[in-house]
DNA sequence: ACCCTGTTGTCAACTGGTTGACAAGACGGA
DNA sequence: TCCGTCTTGTCAACCAGTTGACAACAGGGT
């Protein structure tokens, strides 16, 4: 077992990230970065770009180079802001919003079954937590050394 | 608060990794990055290239390009292993071994005062969790799903 | 009306990772 | 000994992010 909880904590991540994946590939055939995209957008629609990179933790450079592809791919259609020229306003295609509503179940119900292992179950084992307890106290953890969240 | 711990766990650990990452430019003009390739090495003294890439999660083309500018930086020093000419052998410097040292303290001392925050002390907090019992439920659900560990 | 300042998206250049191919050496079995 | 296979490091090409610069627009104060 890893002593040092950072890097627990990186290990935990980068085996969550993977998994996720793998199942996303495997199922619906787009990355999870994609995934991750267009979800995001999904609980912001419609933003424009800076929005969205905000909320990605990306800058706006890193939004503005990924919008083509996604729009080839059929998942985003973008649009002007009448009240801002400068504006570019980014929405889900239909397409996509069903793949953000199955795909979100799916992994939703995948962690579930993962987080029923009895490790974890306070019955068998004593001390253990729920994933939402756990999940508050990484939430404490989070807004102790980083206030602002990024949505 | 985030309600999917994936998202919880991204933002704790990118919040870790920028305080981190804060600290050692300020206070020892280090990367994260570097500091990682470091102390990794530290507990694996000396390694090949193959050994060291596995351990800290990249493939080895990419540890075989930072070795150059490791070595121009005076972190590291290379040698022929005498068994096997294709062995690249790296170890670190005394400079390295000392910044290990002390930043690893550092960091600790560190983190160690951000989780003295009230907020999680189980006396104020009903429910509150030690990090070491947080650690311990972040290793077990690591172990869950990705049973093999780098090192 | 005009300027100053801030916001927004895009670009070129760079960084640090990946993949796939490859050559050099290690090594065991026929 | 020689051959097939594995390991090891490196390379070119690529990918997805960053930074810093920039131009276009928005909007407020004078």
């Amino acid at each position: 077992m890893a002593e040092n909880i950072t890097y627990t904590l990186h290990e935990l991540v980068s085996a969550l990230d993977s998994y996720a994946d793998e199942v996303l590939r495997d199922q619906y055939d787009v990355s999870f970065s994609q995934f991750q995209f267009l979800a995001i957008l999904a609980t912001e629609q419609p933003s424009d770009l800076s929005h969205l990179a905000t909320c990605l933790g990306v800058t706006r450079a890193a939004v503005s180079k990924r919008v083509p592809s996604l729009v080839a791919g059929g998942w985003i259609t973008t649009s002007d802001d009448p009240e801002n020229a400068r504006r570019v306003m980014v929405s889900l295609t239909p397409a996509a919003e069903d793949l953000v509503r199955l795909a979100s179940a799916d992994l939703e119900e995948a962690f579930a079954s993962m987080f029923a292992d009895p490790r974890l179950d306070p019955a068998t084992t004593p001390g253990a937590l729920s994933v939402t307890a756990l999940n508050a106290h990484l939430n404490t953890l989070t807004s102790i050394l980083h206030d602002k969240g990024h949505c």
